[in-house]
DNA sequence: GAGGGATAGGTGGGATTACCAACTAAAACT
DNA sequence: AGTTTTAGTTGGTAATCCCACCTATCCCTC
């Protein structure tokens, strides 16, 4: 099995990207988890189980999740226009520039590792890895809400 | 900044990944915390701080982690020969068998969003993923401990 | 168009996980 | 020897998570 050797270096680099996630988010008083919620809802708004079944928690725990990133003012909920039952979830502007400072620190943390890379390397990786952002591993992508 | 696409892509990736081993670990009564710590353990033994700083955890955190583990039989502590004040901490046969199972779960799971890469793309992104693991992102590379 | 089941989100309770500050023991430095 | 640093644990509090339930809404079928 080849794909072991993929599913391994997939792992490590998993376990190395949320290391440094991880402190990143401490620094600004983030659990990984929100800063997962915080990086899904940059270019969309999803619905709180979306959320969930994206994260692999479970619903009840989004939503204290989302209570306190709200309380915070990073996101807000809004009915979902299409089914009464559902709420949208989406980034206030100070949360999508907290989203934006964090991403701005995790390109610096990551940038002795992508350094590595040359320019056409690192656009093979983005390539190779798109396939396995959209084959559905897990719950699949977050389809836009609606 | 053609780096942006690159750490995008890898946060991507970090968060799909996350989600499939999240849920795998609750399906075993594990959090990703302490998953994370056995992927670790897998192929060496680490010292408590060592695996906190690559966690992106305090060391307080760990104690608590490696008992929890260590009541339930998955690793065990050991006197460090070189450092008295320092521990090892490894996995116990039981622990190992446990995180082989938990990587063939993995690949399982893994397996939609592999399959859509040949295996020559696989040998590629495995290639363009080895810096990445090595090119230190933060606390660098777990050294065997000694 | 009225039930009946499924789904979206939330509450409340209990265990786990997290941080911080303080502590002991051992190393390292001067 | 004495001071400072480092390794790990403990204790306290807040956040996170799961589970079992609950209400409101949807969807389906009759």
């Amino acid at each position: 099995m080849t794909s072991d050797a993929v599913v391994d270096a997939l792992v490590r680099s998993t376990f190395q990207v949320m290391g440094v996630l991880t402190r990143i988010g401490a620094a600004n008083d983030l659990s990984l988890t929100q800063l997962r919620v915080l990086g899904i809802l940059r270019d969309r708004r999803a619905r709180v189980t979306d959320l969930a079944l994206f994260l692999g928690v479970d619903k009840s725990s989004m939503s204290g999740l989302i209570d306190r990133a709200e309380r915070r003012g990073l996101l807000a909920r809004d009915k979902n226009p299409d089914d009464r039952r559902a709420l949208d979830v989406f980034l206030t502007p100070a949360g999508l520039e907290l989203t934006e400072r964090l991403y701005a620190e995790a390109r610096e943390a990551l940038e002795p590792a992508t350094r590595q890379l040359d320019s056409e390397q690192q656009q093979n990786l983005v390539t190779l890895l798109e396939p396995i952002l959209i084959g559905s591993a897990g719950p699949g992508p977050l389809k836009p809400s609606r």
